[in-house]
DNA sequence: TCAATTAAGTATCGAATCGATATTGATAAC
DNA sequence: GTTATCAATATCGATTCGATACTTAATTGA
């Protein structure tokens, strides 16, 4: 087993997860790529919303990303707002029907086969973020962490603030992912 | 940090991966699959090397493998003979331009960041590797182990056997990919 | 013996993806 | 102001990939 076949069996998973998720996906009328979209937008925040931080999160390109959401929007999964400050920028809202079917996607046979996986012990899953980490550092992404562990994020008397945009966050937005996320 | 989310956690990882195996693959003309391919069969052994053994270790579709056989065989980087025994079958072989391209191909910065990712300790390996193996499992999927490590690698006084077939297994046999791979 | 079944591989079509280019809007320089 | 530059996104042609149907060959089983 040489170091440099991780590579290989990394993306021999990703094949096997796909081609299950697939299974899945079929009977929804939709793609893996459509419910991993839907799946970001319902748990990132309001920074990270755009077609560009998706481009970033799945890795993918943007001409890609951008045929990807008009299919879902097409479909009325999703909803484009632009921003009112910048006009070049979408914001993507998830719609009651994308969340719908995205819940009705979510509890599969995919779940409980991770848990097969993943029951030894708690540290094996820090080894795949560590590697997703280490992959986007050399990728130049982001690391699109929770809002509340990032180095920026504050506590203040009134509440929870972004170091960076100087904003007042909710419980919620806290929980969310951001694509601004900086660790130490 | 939810166990449900290490297949996402696999799918950004593979996605990066692709991405940066393109930039290399696009200069050579080639797909990444390409490469998968050509690196496979350089490291497959007789029993393992045909269409459905790739389309299993790859987690394509018979289809898709197909196509891509057929560009790699009309740019003469491998070959198709039919077996002598079963008709239906074909076993692919990596021509000098294929292995020439492979090897240019190879060494890359992708090599450089693996180790960088892997520099701790040997165990993460590990993990990759029972993941796969519990992924192929739930999957229904074979192993695809070297063959000396297998449970039908027998070491007779005569020198190494197959229990499987019950052929004769050279030095290099041993050290190559076979997809009936059974452990323990 | 011969029809049914299974397996390996191929052909075709549509959807998804990529890469390049174009478009639009914001920002900076002069 | 006007122009240059950059950023965010959209558009388009080419390619890849998956689903399906089909061909050919081996196997099974009355």
């Amino acid at each position: 087993m040489e170091k440099v076949d991780v590579f290989d069996l990394i993306e021999r998973m990703s094949a096997l997860i796909r081609s299950e998720e697939r299974k899945k996906c079929t009977e929804l009328g939709l793609q893996p790529v459509h419910l991993q979209v839907m799946d970001y937008l319902s748990r990132c925040n309001r920074y990270s919303d755009t077609p560009a931080a998706l481009t970033n999160y799945l890795g993918m390109t943007r001409g890609t990303v951008s045929q990807t959401l008009l299919l879902l929007e097409k479909k009325g999964y999703i909803k484009k707002t632009a921003d009112v400050n910048d006009r070049r920028m979408v914001h993507l809202s998830l719609l009651v029907d994308g969340d719908t079917i995205l819940n009705k996607a979510r509890p599969t046979d995919l779940y409980s086969q991770a848990s097969t996986i993943f029951n030894e012990n708690e540290s094996q899953e820090n080894v795949f973020v560590n590697a997703l980490t280490a992959l986007q550092k050399a990728n130049k992404s982001q690391s699109f962490g929770l809002c509340k562990t990032c180095k920026y994020f504050t506590i203040t008397s009134d509440g929870f603030v972004c170091g960076l945009t100087k904003e007042r966050l909710s419980q919620i937005d806290s929980e969310k992912i951001c694509q601004e996320h900086t660790v130490s």
